[in-house]
Formats: C-alpha cells, structure tokens, sequence
DNA sequence: CTCTTCGTTGCACTCAGTGCAGTAAATGAC
DNA sequence: GTCATTTACTGCACTGAGTGCAACGAAGAG
C-alpha cells in the first residue's frame, strides 16, 4: 500500500509521461470529442512525441480508458482475496463495487465521454483489461466452462448497462446503487461442473 | 418468405456487388487473418474498386458480420412478434434461438473467424446492428429502465460466451443448445418500474 | 429522345499505427 | 572518477483504413 516504492529517476520519467498523455487526452477529447482529436494533438498537449505516444499506448482509445498500473494491481488483488467464495456472482459484485468506489473521482468524466455515440464504440476495447482479469477468476470459480463465460461476460454487461442508465449530474454513490441492483436484478446462477459434483467445489 | 419481389436491375446490382464483398471478405479472411488482408485484396477479389467497398460497408470488419438486409428485417419482424410477451426475458431468449436456426450455415465459418484473437475484439462491433435491435423492443417491453439496459447487454453477454464456448467442428445444434441453456443459466428479473404499478404491464 | 438518378470509379487527402535507426541521459560495473 | 549498458524519447518513412469530391456511364422516368 502507498505504493511509492521510491522509484528511480528513469521510472519516473515514464509515469509522468504516462499521466501527462493520459490528462491530456481526457482533457481534449471531453472538449471536442474522439474523433476530433488527433494523436498529434494529444502528444503535444502532453510535450512529447508522436512517436512516445505509441510507447505508451497502443491505441489512441487506450489513452482514455488504459489504467493507472496500480488500478489494475488492485483489481487483481480484489479479484484473488475473493477466491473460493460460496456465491461467485454476488462475489464479483462486491468486487466490483469495490473496485469502483475508488475511481468516483474520474468516473463523471469518463461517462460524459461514453455520451458521444462514436466512443461508445470504444468502450468495448477500452475495458478490455477487466474482462481479461475477469476471464482468469472466472475460469478458477466456475466448474461449468459456460457459467463462467457467461459469468465473465455478464459481469460487463452489467457495469456497462449501470453505466449508461447513470446520469453522470448524479452523485457516484447513484452509480454504484445501479452496479449493485444490477447485480441483483442479474443472476448468474453456477451452473453444473460437466464432470464433477454437482453443487460442491 | 421468398422476397425475391423482383428488383430493379440497379438493386441486383447492388445486391450482387455486396455479396460479392462480402464472401470475398470472409473467405480470404478466413484463409490469411483478418490483419494479412487489406481492403483493396478484398476489392480486388470481388470484382470492383476499393472505393466501392467503401460504399457498400463503413469498416473492414462490417464486411464481414453486417446482415443481409432481409436477415435484419426478419429479426426486426420476430421482436415485434414478441411484443407484450408476458417473460420478455424468455421471449428474448425465444426469439435468438429461432433467428440464429437460420444461421447454422455460416456460423461455423464465422465462429473460427473469432478464435482469431484480433478478429475477437471486432465482435462487438460487428454485432452492433443487433443490439440496436434489440435496444428498441427492450425499452419498449421492460418499464425500469435498468432492467431494459441489462436485458439488452445481458442478452448479447449470452449470445458471446455461448458462441465463444461453442466448438465449431460440434454441429450448430449444439451452439443452439448453448444459448438455450445460457438464457437459463442467466436470468434478468424485469425490475420494477419506478412510477407505475409492479408486475403487471 | 431527354433529363434525372445512382452505382461505380479514380484521385487526393487525413490520420492511426509500425519498424527502424539514432540521441541523450540514467544506471551499473570497475 | 571512467566506461559500457540500458532505456525513454525522438524523427523519419512506410502501410493501410477511411473520407470528400468530381466524374463517367448505364438504368429509369417523362
């Protein structure tokens, strides 16, 4: 926790560019919208290159929606202390929901970003980090391969409905009542192992 | 049924054109991958220019999953045959499995297209032209909106981690028999609309 | 036959994304 | 301290997706 780490100079470089490219491609694209901001724009917005861009990023939708390194630690970290839980579904909504409280700060902005139809497109892409961290619990969780698919991918159907049913004028607290009546209103029920005990794990 | 309705010459023309793209597209695609097949490969083995690509489909993926015409309009005409179902969630269910009967044809070719992990990330977007299908009868049947959202993202969650977890060398029944049991597995209760009586529509 | 419509085409352009070579600074070994 | 190595950044050239525009020619309407 607090995780500075004291790191080296070269370390530091990299982060700062990292979050200067991310600030300012959330910046310029809140005001003029994804399609009418360049990686140009973003790059010089941020004081580097075209080029140090593709370092950071592999696309210019990751530069939205990439996470901070440590977000995604943490998500791995609430995913695997909730191993072996008697109910995965509701599991994976505490964890969620968990995860999320932390990121109320940039969620109104991100959400605004998903009103433009064009980016919408980009959700998908954008969050693909959760699905994949998502996809490896599940997998260890769900004796039934297809409860697991379905699991993993009913988990960002509901984040993404809960998303856009939230008015980003509300409070964050109104989204994640959505996240959480979400994952009532859905029920991912366990399934049965094709080869193994019925009910256990 | 048979809605040959007899076309103009232009439409044949257009209609040709289209089909031409679109199996020159899924078969070299098929072949290569979708990254090791340009637009102008496609053209140029349809038949016509790249800029009549352009004309006939937005993006190179839309070559590959965008429905014939008459597939949208059958879908279109089985939601509205569901309208006022008393389960929408079942009826949605209902309504997948019959428009994807039609489908076992192509669905194994397109089924190893997605095990192609590039090729997976375009699945979102290539399906768009059903979940907007499926947007507009779900606002209309579930009263919380909420409940409206979830179906319609849970629904397609359904639709995925069946086709994902479907062998294509299995016979498409049995991609059938996934969707069925993944609408049982999964269950999206309608809610309660906020301002009007529960339960009853 | 004449005028309009429209599928098709070629051309030029912007921009996303990649490969490669080079610079300069931070790091580590001695 | 010096020297070799690593590495973040940069510039350049290239491929390919997607768009706007003007034009050609055949089909359709009168």
């Amino acid at each position: 926790m607090r995780g500075v780490e004291r790191l080296s100079a070269r370390e530091a470089q990299r982060r700062d560019s990292w979050r200067a490219l991310q600030a300012a491609a959330v910046d310029l694209v809140g005001r003029r919208g994804f399609a009418a901001v360049t990686v140009d724009d973003i790059a010089a917005a941020a004081g580097v290159s075209r080029r140090t861009f593709f370092n950071h990023f592999p696309t210019k939708a990751a530069a939205l929606f990439d996470p901070d390194p440590d977000d995604a630690a943490r998500l791995s970290g609430l995913l695997a202390a909730a191993d072996g839980a008697t109910d995965p579904w509701m599991a994976l909504g505490a964890v969620c929901r968990e995860y999320l409280t932390t990121h109320t700060a940039t969620l109104a902005v991100r959400r605004r970003l998903t009103a433009d139809p064009e980016l919408a497109a980009y959700q998908q892409d954008a969050y693909r980090h959760i699905q994949t961290a998502l996809d490896g619990w599940v997998r260890r969780e769900y004796a039934d391969p297809l409860a697991a698919a379905l699991a993993a991918a009913t988990t960002g159907a509901v984040l993404g409905a809960a998303f856009r049913a939230w008015d980003p004028d509300d409070p964050p607290d109104r989204f994640l009542d959505l996240v959480t009546r979400g994952f009532t209103l859905v029920r991912v029920s366990p399934g049965r192992a094709p080869g193994r005990a019925p009910g256990r794990r």
